[in-house]
DNA sequence: TTGTAAGCGTTATCAC
DNA sequence: GTGATAACGCTTACAA
């Protein structure tokens, strides 16, 4: 069916820039312009090539066009993983923000692997993105190597390091451990107790410990981390956990768990072992997974700005590139607020 | 600081292929057969390159390897939306068998509209992809005249149309409102409701829907729909739903949520309200999402194949291209199995 | 197995 | 405001 169209190779026959350019009576460079900068080309030429865009059906080809200008309208994301509830809202504000400008994403994940990370970064420098994004300050040689070279705009979300160099948009886990600690001092628990996360390499959950740690012992109180196997599900390691942390004597009065997940294999745990909650034993997560409202008691939990992260990222990104107007410079330390949702559970 | 460098107009400076030749003391196609046909290559060439390519630190530019070849390796898809619980998984399964391969993911999200749709497909081919994934069969006329003219493979998921020309991924959504209704019928229910999805644009759960009338019909029954407001999100709207069925008498003994975000609302509004569930009224959702069997009582949900659908589709992409084998012809047809999973809720 | 030459479709540069 | 020309870095086609 397309035999006996006079294509010489590859993909020649397609409708592209210059078949514009003939059809409209203009140089192939002019019709460039239509489609970039609108406003140098008289209104007149701009309607008739309007008019042949249509007629044709032409789609620019953004892969010469990144080609020749070096740089692609596209961005890379890398995220520790795609179906967390928690990071998926980031990727949605990212992505909506940036498609909105014409801007394409490239996704990766890296299911908390700098190995992982370090080949997907390899993988989208070679379509030689216009700004990349990553989760976190934890990366591999490579990967530090390689965002040090490349001479695009690097942003590193979900957390806060001013001492770096790339864009930090995020917050300090630290401070969330210190938030929750703090909140259930203050509420009148005394025995509290923290649940790690059972996934290794989730390396921004040990510092929400950390946070919680130094706070604790600020007050007086001894730490007490407790760490689920490593090879269970998040659900059921929460689970494991509040049933180990229960048959202590005493038992503690309230329990952080570092992720909702985690918080809602306790509490149900708990339940089902007959504690009342919070009365028994308060429990407090973090991230605000959509189901932390649906469950019985609701789930108090601490709330990071994922969609926030994502839809800033974008901004910033546009911005760097001279997409979205800036005054003076690009905002390098983007300090982001954790909120504390207090629920039923504590 | 980049001042000093002899770069003579744009990405001019940077390793490419022919640095790598020129260094290795080969041309340039031979380095381009290294990474394409390493078979082709002499092993005494090949360790010369890849020493040189090391110490170079060179990463391929698949801008210009994509332009020349009119193939690049990416590959688009379009879902409805990013965050919500039940497209996560298929992204994610079919995100990661592509990059196991080298082939990268170009995302966006259409928010269930055709619109939205067309646009993220549009600029999607100026990539020139190599394949596109959609989802379902609903399409502005601009998207199917777009998919029919790429000359790439297109594959439907998340829906079940032999007659449609595209390659088919998923399960009919008629029938998981046939497996519901049946399921509860089965279990002695007489009056059951079916609550719809308040998204508008939502049209497979209209389908589940029209599947779970014509099967109560056929049992005798009188279908009995509740639309939601449009505007409420899923959880209040499932609330909604709950307490206006509840007023009616009498009130339905079992209900069919759309899906599982609206099953839980309706959940936690009938257990406030008093109602015990299954005794008083079941609950069956759609989607089995993570929160699914955190509730109290859990949910009974109809589980569709989702990181599946993300896996296959993957796979048929990579044999379309000839990167895995493939006996005879690649599969068009792809029916999978939504899975009922009964749990206290009925 | 290896190499030469041409071209993929666009944009940067410079001239008018 | 408009256009001619030369890249951009790689792969296809063909030849040796």
């Amino acid at each position: 069916m397309n035999e006996d169209k006079p294509r010489k190779r590859r993909g020649a026959g397609r409708v592209t820039l210059s078949t514009v350019a003939r059809q409209a009576g203009v140089s192939a460079i002019t019709v460039s312009r239509y489609f970039n900068q609108p406003d140098q080309v008289s209104p007149e030429r701009r309607e008739r090539i309007a008019q042949v865009v249509a007629d044709l059906g032409y789609v620019p080809n953004l892969v010469a066009g990144g080609l020749a200008s070096a740089r692609g309208k596209i961005v890379g994301m890398v995220i520790p993983n795609i179906s967390g509830p928690i990071f998926a809202n980031t990727i949605q504000g990212f992505s909506d923000t940036l498609s909105r400008h014409g801007y394409q994403l490239l996704l990766a994940s890296s299911y908390f692997s700098t190995e992982q990370e370090e080949n997907a970064v390899r993988a989208f420098l070679g379509w030689s993105p216009a700004a990349l994004v990553l989760t976190s300050h934890f990366h591999s040689a490579g990967t530090e190597k390689m965002i040090a070279e490349a001479d695009i705009p690097v942003i590193e979300t979900w957390d806060y390091r001013p001492e770096r160099e790339p864009m930090q948009i995020g917050f300090s886990h630290f401070e969330v451990g210190v938030t929750a600690a703090r909140y259930l001092h203050g509420k009148g628990y005394r025995r509290i107790a923290f649940v790690q996360n059972s996934a290794a390499g989730d390396f921004s959950a040990l510092e929400r410990r950390d946070g919680y740690a130094a706070t604790v012992r600020e007050l007086g109180l001894e730490p007490w981390v407790f760490a689920p196997d490593a090879d269970l599900a998040p659900f059921e390691a929460g689970k494991q956990a509040m049933q180990a942390l229960m048959t202590a004597s005493p038992p503690p009065d309230a329990i952080i768990f570092a992720n909702d997940n985690l918080a809602a294999g306790g509490l149900l745990a708990g339940q089902r072992a007959g504690l009342k909650i919070p009365e028994d034993c308060a429990v407090v997560g973090f991230g605000d997974y959509p189901f932390a409202e649906m469950l019985l008691p609701s789930l108090s939990t601490i709330k990071p700005p994922a969609l926030e992260i994502g839809v800033l990222a974008a901004t910033r990104v546009l911005e760097s590139l001279g997409v979205l107007p800036v005054e003076d410079e690009v905002q390098r330390l983007n300090l982001l607020e954790c909120r504390l949702i207090e629920r039923e559970s504590s």
